[in-house]
DNA sequence: TTGCTCCTCACGTCACGTGAGGTGGC
DNA sequence: TTGCTCCTCACGTCACGTGAGGTGGC
């Protein structure tokens, strides 16, 4: 409950955390997904809130809208670089390059939410054809009831 | 178009009718997903369009809903055990027997729609983040233009 | 010091993809 | 008869699961 900036979270909660497993969490480091933080070989890896909450993210995008590692990495890269930048011209104040970045994540922004749309769209497509089967079927029990 | 009862579709014919390639639809037939159709060892498969459909079904519930193909066995062996015995009871004009029939199928259409709505909520939710990001940024750069 | 969690291989699994080499049907 | 699609192995791949055997930190 306690937010301090340099928690510092073992592989295992923040599986816990995120609803995966330590190996998952392993696995997206080898693939590049995750950042691999500085760590003598063989010692415990230490993770962040922050580490905590993009692997919600992936974890999120991935369940929700079936993209591959691939896909997703694509689609996190950009958000990584924007981050990047962000901190960067943060400082500098300069208006254009503020209006760039937000430019930039509005554009990001715009992508996911077109890729959520398009599920949603078909999931309550889905949903029409059930409700119209449970119609049809509660028809014909009040036809045999009467 | 012309919608003959005893079409015969060829695997590859059934596979672009369905999104999907004559290699998946191999392997639901190995795992027991799909009927194996009487043939000789080697001759070529041969397809009904209830057989595109039922594909499909398998397609869509797959992508939609994450689920493995053990869970959507699970979920449909119960559909084809109720279709199965809905040709058997439909002859006997039994109501009481149609009644219970149609009180699975319900119960079977209940537990997709709930899958359904449950993964529309989380799809919704993640729109509203989205949406409220996006406001954020827009608000932002409304800021740096004025 | 004692557990518990962590570590690194490394093989297994699910849901197919991708040739290799050969046969079938309009 | 000529293509095209089909057939059956069988190995490859992606995203992890699951031990085996060993080390690290509160």
């Amino acid at each position: 409950m306690s937010v301090v900036a340099d928690e510092r979270l073992r592989i295992g909660e923040v599986a816990e955390l995120t609803g995966t497993t330590p190996r998952t969490i392993r696995y997206y480091e080898e693939i590049g997904l995750l950042r691999c933080g500085e760590r003598a070989q063989g010692k415990h890896r230490f993770y962040t809130q922050a580490d905590a909450d993009r692997i919600n993210e992936i974890v999120r995008l991935r369940n929700l809208l079936g993209l591959s590692l691939e896909q997703l990495s694509q689609l996190l890269e950009a958000e990584t670089a924007r981050a990047e930048l962000r901190r960067e011209y943060r400082e500098t104040e300069d208006p254009a390059a503020q209006r760039e970045i937000l430019g930039q994540l509005l554009g990001h922004i715009g992508t996911q939410l077109e890729l959520v749309r398009g599920r949603l769209a078909e999931l309550r497509q889905l949903e029409r054809e059930l409700v119209q089967k449970q119609r049809r079927a509660r028809s014909r029990v009040r036809e045999l009831n009467a």
